[in-house]
RNA sequence: GUGAGUGUGGCGAAGGGGUUAACGCACCGGAUUGUGGUUCCGGCAUUCGUGGGUUCGAAUCCCAUCACUCACCCCA
C-alpha cells in the first residue's frame, strides 16, 4: 500500500504555504518590534521536564504526549507545547545572569497525541512570547496587548480578549479548601469528570460545560477564584486592568476563565472568537522557572495556534500571502532558439523577475496556454526571426500588446511596464 | 479514549451483485503556416482505500484493517 502520512499530520503545498509565511513573518514582525528576540529550542525535550513544567494532572501530560524510548532508552517526548522548552533554555543558558529582562517568542511545531478533528491535530503549529524576569502588572499588559496585536495585524475581526486571575500560592489554597468544603456534601450531583477535578483541581470545575455542574456550583455558592483574590493578587489584576484600559485594548472579565495547565498564577487570558475554539491563549507562570530549577523568576507568557489563526482568516475571507503569478514567461518557438531562450530566462532571474519556461517540450501554442494558466504578465517569444533581429517578441497578456524588443532591454522594458503597454 | 459517518480517475460525483465503471471540472492533444483566455473535436480509471471472505460472477454483500470527517473530552 501507498505510504501515507502519519495521522494527525498534513502536507502544505505550494500555494498555501505562502499565507503561513505571511503569518510567521507577522509574528516575527509584531515581537520584533516590542523587542522580543527568537527563540529555537529542540522539538523533543526529556519527558521529565513537561512532566515537571506543564503539571502531571494536566490532560497534555496525563493523556496526550508523544513520548518515546530512544535508542539509549532515554524517555524522550515531543514537545506539547513551547512554555517549558522556553524556560528550560532561559535556565539552562542562564538568561537570568545578565539581569536583563528575558524577552523571547519561538515559531514552531508541537505535538499531542489525540484523536484528530476540526482544528486538532498531532502535530499542530504555534508561535508564542515569553517575558521572564518581571512581575509588574504593566507586563502583564504588553503581552496581552501583542498576544491581540499578531492577530489584528493579520487583519482579523471579531476578537474577544477574555481575561480572569486565577490566584497566587496565597490565595488559591484558600480559594480550593472553600470549593471543596462546599461541593463535598454534593458530590453525587456532579458528572463524572468534575468528581476527578474537585479531587486534583477543583478550579476546573468552573471549566465544565454542563450546565446542571454549573447549577450546583451556584446552589452551593462557590465563589470565583478572581472574586477571592489576596490582596497583592487583587491589586495586580486591577492593575493589569488599568493598563490595558490606558493602552485601549478591549478585553472582557470572563469568571469561568481557566486555563489547562498548572502553572498559571494570577493572570490567564484568552483570545476567542466567534464560531472557533479559541486562538490563542496565555498566562502569568510565577513559579515556572523555579519548579524547574532556576532562580526564582516570574514569568508570562502566551502561545497561538497557527493552523486556528489560518482557519479564521478563511472563514473571514482575510487574503494574506503573496501571489506567485509570473513576471514572464520565456517561450522558445524554434528548437535553434533553446540557448538564447535560456540565457535570457537567467538574465531576467538574476535581475530579480520571476521567469519560469517550459520544459517539456510543448507546442508554441500550448507554450502560451501554460504563460497564461501561470498568469505570466508577458510572454517573451524567441525563435529563428528574433535570433536573426536580434528583439524579441514580447507579448503582454492581458491587453494582447505586442512588441519587438532587442534582448538586451528586456528586463528594463518589463520591470517598467505599467498597465498601458 | 468513547460514539457516529465516509472512502470510486488530479478534484467533485453517479452506480447498492451480471458483458466496455455515468457525468462535470481540471489536464493533454488537435481545429493548415510561430501566439493564450471563448467555442468545437478527440484523449484521459484492466479498476472502485487496503487485505481477506461469500458467490458461477462483487465497486456493489460480509469481516478486518487503514485513513478522513464530525461530536464528546480537552485544548492551539
Amino acid at each position: 500500500m501507498e505510504i501515507q502520512r502519519p495521522r494527525g499530520t498534513v502536507d502544505l503545498l505550494p500555494g498555501e504555504v505562502e499565507v503561513w509565511q505571511a503569518l510567521e513573518s507577522a509574528v516575527r514582525d509584531v515581537l520584533d518590534r516590542a523587542n522580543y528576540g527568537e527563540i529555537r529550542t529542540p522539538i523533543f525535550e526529556h519527558t521529565e521536564l513537561f512532566e515537571r513544567g506543564v503539571g502531571e494532572t494536566t490532560d497534555i501530560v496525563s493523556k496526550e504526549m508523544y513520548t518515546f524510548l530512544d535508542r539509549g532508552n532515554r524517555s524522550v517526548t515531543l514537545r506539547p507545547e513551547g512554555t517549558a522548552g522556553a524556560v528550560r533554555a532561559f535556565v539552562e543558558n542562564k538568561l537570568y545572569g545578565t539581569g536583563a529582562l528575558a524577552k523571547l517568542y519561538y515559531i514552531g511545531p508541537m505535538f499531542r497525541y489525540e484523536k484528530p478533528q476540526k482544528g486538532r491535530l498531532r502535530q499542530f503549529h504555534q508561535y508564542g512570547a515569553e517575558v521572564l524576569g518581571s512581575e509588574l502588572p504593566a507586563v502583564d499588559a504588553e503581552v496581552i496587548a501583542l498576544s491581540l496585536s499578531v492577530l489584528q495585524r493579520l487583519g482579523l475581526k471579531q476578537l474577544n480578549v477574555e481575561l480572569n486571575s486565577v490566584g497566587c500560592s496565597v490565595c488559591r489554597p484558600v480559594h480550593r479548601a472553600q470549593m471543596i468544603e462546599r461541593l463535598l456534601p454534593h458530590r453525587d450531583e456532579l458528572c463524572r469528570d468534575c468528581q476527578v477535578r474537585l479531587e486534583k483541581n477543583p478550579l476546573r470545575l468552573f471549566d465544565c460545560k454542563n450546565e446542571s455542574c454549573q447549577a450546583v456550583l451556584r446552589e452551593a455558592n462557590v465563589p470565583y477564584i478572581v472574586d477571592v483574590l489576596c490582596g497583592e493578587c487583587k491589586d495586580h489584576f486591577e492593575q493589569v486592568q488599568g493598563y490595558l484600559e490606558a493602552m485601549d485594548v478591549p478585553y472582557k472579565i470572563e469568571k469561568s476563565l481557566v486555563r489547562g495547565l498548572d502553572y498559571y498564577t494570577r493572570t490567564a487570558w484568552e483570545i476567542t472568537t466567534p464560531g472557533f475554539s479559541t486562538i490563542a491563549g496565555g498566562g502569568r507562570y510565577n513559579g515556572l522557572v523555579e519548579e524547574l530549577g532556576g532562580p526564582s523568576t516570574p514569568g508570562i507568557g502566551f502561545a497561538g495556534g497557527i493552523e486556528r489563526a489560518i482557519a479564521v482568516l478563511a472563514a473571514q475571507n482575510v487574503q494574506i500571502g503573496r501571489t506567485v503569478e509570473l513576471d514572464a514567461f520565456v517561450a522558445v518557438a524554434d528548437q535553434v532558439a533553446e540557448h538564447t531562450a535560456m540565457a535570457v530566462l537567467t538574465s531576467l532571474r538574476r535581475l530579480g523577475l520571476r521567469a519560469d519556461r517550459d520544459y517539456q517540450g510543448r507546442s508554441l501554442k500550448s507554450q502560451f496556454k501554460l504563460a497564461d494558466r501561470l498568469q505570466a504578465r508577458f510572454v517573451i517569444v524567441i525563435g529563428e526571426s528574433e535570433l536573426a533581429s536580434g528583439k524579441a517578441t514580447v507579448k503582454q497578456l492581458a491587453t494582447g500588446a505586442q512588441r519587438e524588443i532587442p534582448f538586451a532591454e528586456l528586463a528594463d522594458a518589463i520591470e517598467q511596464a505599467g498597465s498601458e503597454w
